[in-house]
RNA sequence: GGGCGCGUAGCUCAGCGGGAGAGCACACCCUUCACACGGGUGGGGUCGUAGGUUCAAUCCCUACCGCGCCCACCA
């Protein structure tokens, strides 16, 4: 017996366990059912779970529950990933907040600091991991995720590393990865390069400064308007509009750089705008990525003049060394104006670029780095999605993905930091490197070259993150051993992510995927959009409007939460938002298909061993088998589709408003009434449907379903709800739909007129029916039961005509007076009547002017033209009634 | 600057060319023996604006207005 509340808390801690170490989750690459894989999106290992991931993991749990039940070979493939940056920043947080640092090269220390080479921090940061790394995954089991946790991964695990090494080397060898000294965008705070991806632009309001610089041998001065003052020192140039006539007569000239005295050339180069700033841009290769090229057309110097940290380095005057770029900045100015080189400041609101962990505006930086080749790296994948091998849903995915594609540069894979895969290339004392899979091999290759052994030095830049996640699809599956999972789960089926990292990880997926496995990783890309508050805020810690979704799953469940995460997953939205009303009301939804159980329970619905859907007699049963049919093909439909929030939806009014509201409610006087076949038929009906119902469920409510699985008696018999079959929808018949469309109609016309005359709720009226034919007369026998309790009427009788002081309803072919003696407001009687009568002749006038309209006739199709006439006519039947109804009212 | 998405009931949103929908909120009624995390009934919308295509447009096209996101090197 199910207990008289659903406590989702207590039931949840037990069920999940349950799943596991049966071995429910697990995967049977050996099987020969076909297989069904998902890669997680592997978490930060030291993360904890938001809204985000709640969503995503979902989504995946469900088609990865929904695949299972259907008879595939499931594999949901979970891990974490190392998460470079992100972990690093977090670890040396915590070790700042003890008093400890990193020994980081040229940094300022006031040695109170306990500092840590990069072996002693290694140490910490796995310390770190092995305290906080079980924090996510513990909380994806608090959702319900069914991953096959024995095939867990990690990106720094010993078989990925392998798998990384083996990528570097062999892309390297075939000239895919290599070194080059070009600008890049450098963080100064985190000291490392990053990728162009992780740049955000901030708009800033900052200001134009107009300087001027002298011309060399005269007095003028050429004017440059510049967002930056401090990187005037390392200016090696000018530029101007070729057919500028404000300034191309000076070029080929010289100006004198103030405050510095270099003499840097004036050049004519098309980059120059005359309608921006002042039309003379001045130009510093070393700091800027459009001045670099500017720079390299006409052969001018690039000067760095910060170092790492972003402080000026002794190219510049020495006035200026080791500042603090901004510091420099406002000396700078000051130092112009007092020269009476400021020609003016205007305010001018401008992006910047920051850097998207640490938080600092980024510097383009000249430095030596690690590029792979994306542009070669991203020729198949473009082919795969233009040739449908892989598809995005929606659709408008792949477009996004072919612009970014396209559109490609060199993406930067050397960080500089401590925590990652260490890139395997070694120096020799020329600078030489020596990529290898290991130091014994690149020792044994500079042997060779040098002709006698020496010593190498280690690159001591990581990859970044994304490196690894690239390979994830392959690389957790076994690669680069062939094993059977590999071949069997390889591509793997859905890839479930939201836009935000379309460009980060799945292009590049795409391209390691297309390149070592010679096929798509994917076969579809299903991409949802972004949790949101109710504003449609972006949820963050720092915003004070982040939701928890563990507070959620303490106050209402896993299963509400899920339910409202699938209902939320539309697939255009950008956004999703998110409201704790929904989550309340989701879990209300649970309740109620508890207590619809536990009511099946209290009145003896039990499903025989050899219940047979097919021999049910009744209408009422073969309409309420009909509905679950329609259900269960619903949500096939809609999950095929990946339109979760549509099935989602159709169980909820499936569950709701057809079973709790009209089939229990019903079918009360029958389970409720005398010993019989129909009570034996309709108690078997009911356990049939909820048992089913239970399994349609299952995806997106494990929790909950199962519970009521076992404690229904059915996983004594066979064993547990995750690993039934699918249902197959029952057979629908049409003579009991009708039947039983016309009875709901009937009791909602009999409640609503009822309402809306005020009848006193207790009162029973007794039912008259005029005109009823003979399929309606038996219909009313049939349901009398029914009816006298939905409609609460007493008694139904047939009569020639309505009696005076009536309430009076048209359903089909007869009208239905509720005589309430003097009860009755005789003018709002009428005014009801009126006002249906006034609809119906409405819509009766909007048909005859489409039937009559030659054009409708001609061109619609004849479906649609009968759907019409059907219309009219029914319409008009009611009308005629109605009418009669309101002149015997005497109105 | 380019690209994309969104403007439908008070709020959040479904709606995939032929009768405007849901949840929440609101109003009225109901301590009916599964459920007040409930039951019944109801009010509320020029489907952003203006054009166009079509026999027919919330749905397709164009422009505009208002939001949001992504990309981009604009001094």
């Amino acid at each position: 017996m199910l207990d008289k509340t659903y406590d989702p808390k207590e039931i949840e801690a037990r069920r999940y366990p349950e799943w596991e170490s049966s071995g429910a989750f697990k995967a049977h690459p050996e099987s020969a059912r076909p297989g069904y894989c998902i890669v997680i999106p592997p978490p930060n290992v030291t993360g904890s779970l938001h809204m985000g991931h709640a969503l995503d993991n979902t989504l995946q749990d469900i088609l990865i529950r929904w695949r299972r039940m259907k008879g595939d070979d499931v594999l949901w493939q979970p891990g974490t990933d190392h998460a470079g940056i992100a972990t690093q920043m977090v670890v040396v947080r915590n070790l700042e907040a003890e008093g400890m640092g990193l020994a980081v090269e040229g940094a300022k220390d006031d040695g109170n600091r306990k500092l840590l080479n990069r072996e002693q921090f290694l140490e910490k940061v796995w310390e770190w991991k092995a305290y906080s790394g079980g924090t996510i995954t513990g909380q994806l089991r608090r959702l319900g995720a069914s991953c096959d946790w024995s095939r867990e991964r990690f990106t720094m695990d010993e078989g990925l590393s392998k798998a990384v090494l083996k990528v570097f080397v062999e892309l390297y060898r075939q000239g895919l990865i290599y070194k080059d000294n070009r600008l890049v965008n450098w963080d100064p705070k985190m000291l490392t390069a990053i990728s162009d991806l992780e740049v955000e632009s901030r708009e800033v309001k900052g200001n134009l400064w107009y300087f001027r610089y002298p011309i060399e041998g005269s007095d003028e001065h050429i004017v440059v308007a510049t967002t930056r003052p401090e990187t005037m020192l390392g200016d090696t140039g000018v530029a101007v509009h070729p057919d500028d006539p404000k300034w191309k007569h000076l070029i080929g000239k010289h100006a004198v750089l103030p405050l510095v005295g270099r003499r840097i050339p004036i050049v004519g180069d098309e980059y120059s705008d005359p309608e921006k700033g002042s039309g003379a841009v001045k130009i510093t290769p070393a700091h800027d990525f459009n001045d670099f090229e500017v720079g390299r057309r006409h052969k001018l110097e690039a000067i760095s003049i910060f170092d790492k940290f972003a402080h000026l380095t002794d190219a510049v005057p020495e006035k200026y060394r080791g500042l603090e770029r901004f510091t420099a900045r406002k000396l700078i100015v000051a130092d112009m104006e007092a020269a009476g080189l400021l020609e003016k400041i205007e305010p001018h609101a401008h992006s910047v670029p920051y850097g998207d962990r640490g938080g600092v505006p980024l510097e383009p930086f000249l430095t030596e780095q690690w590029y792979a080749d994306a542009k070669k790296l991203a020729e198949k994948p473009i082919a795969a999605a233009r040739d449908g091998r892989v598809t995005f849903v929606p659709e408008r995915g792949r477009d996004d993905f072919f612009r970014w594609m396209e559109n490609i540069q060199p993406w930067c894979v050397s960080r500089q930091l401590w925590w990652g895969h260490q890139i395997p290339a070694w120096y020799g004392p020329d600078r030489k490197v020596f990529v290898a899979l290991s130091e014994e091999d690149a020792k044994a290759e500079a042997r060779k070259h040098y002709g006698k052994d020496v010593t190498l030095e280690r690159d001591p830049d990581v990859l970044d993150t994304w490196f690894s996640s690239a390979l994830w699809p392959f690389s957790t599956l076994g690669w680069p051993d062939q094993t059977a999972a590999l071949a069997k789960y390889y591509p793997t089926n859905t890839l479930v992510t939201g836009w935000d990292i379309l460009f980060f990880w799945v292009a590049r997926m795409m391209m390691m995927g297309m390149h070592f496995m010679a096929d798509v990783p994917f076969r579809t890309v299903y991409l949802h959009g972004l949790v949101t508050d109710e504003k449609g805020q972006k949820m963050s810690k720092s915003k004070g409007n982040a939701m928890d979704p563990l507070e959620l799953i303490d106050k209402y469940g896993a299963d509400a939460l899920r339910f409202t995460m699938a209902s939320l997953a539309a697939n255009n939205a950008g956004r999703l938002r998110l409201s704790p009303a929904r989550v309340e009301g989701s879990r209300n939804f649970a309740t109620k298909f508890w207590n619809a159980t536990r009511f099946a329970e209290m009145n003896g619905a039990a499903l025989p061993r050899d219940f047979d859907p097919a021999t049910v007699k009744l209408n009422v049963n073969k309409w309420m088998l009909g509905e679950l049919a329609r259900a269960n093909q619903a949500v096939d439909r809609a999950l095929s589709d990946f339109r979760l929030n549509e099935a989602a939806a159709a169980l909820y009014e499936f569950v709701w408003g057809i079973v709790c509201d009209w089939y229990v409610e019903l079918t009360k006087p029958i389970v409720q009434g005398p010993d019989g076949v129909e009570k034996d038929e309709t108690r078997a009906v009911t356990a049939y449907v909820l048992r089913e119902t239970a399994k349609l469920l299952h995806p997106v409510m494990p929790f909950i379903t199962e519970e009521i699985w076992d404690k229904t008696g059915h996983r004594a018999e066979h064993g547990a709800l995750i690993g039934q079959p699918w249902p197959k929808a029952p057979a629908t018949d049409e003579a009991a739909d009708g039947e039983m469309g016309w009875l709901v109609r009937l009791i909602s016309d009999i409640r609503s007129a009822r309402s809306e005359l005020n009848v006193p709720a207790g009162a029973k009226l007794k039912l008259m029916v005029v005109g009823g034919d003979a399929t309606t007369k038996l219909r009313l026998k049939t349901h009398e039961a029914a009816i006298e309790r939905l409609a609460r009427v007493e008694g139904i009788e047939a009569a020639s005509a309505a009696p005076k002081g009536a309430l009076q309803i048209v359903v089909g072919e007869a009208t239905y007076a509720l005589p309430v003696g003097d009860v009755i407001d005789l003018k709002a009687e009428s005014a009801r009547l009126a006002k249906e009568i006034k609809k119906l002749a409405d819509e009766i006038a909007k048909i005859d002017a489409k039937l009559g309209n030659a054009n409708f006739m001609a061109r619609a199709p004849e479906d649609v033209v009968e759907e019409q006439r059907d219309r009219r006519r029914q319409a008009e039947q009611t009308r005629q009634r109605l009418v009669v109804a309101l002149q015997s009212l005497g109105g």
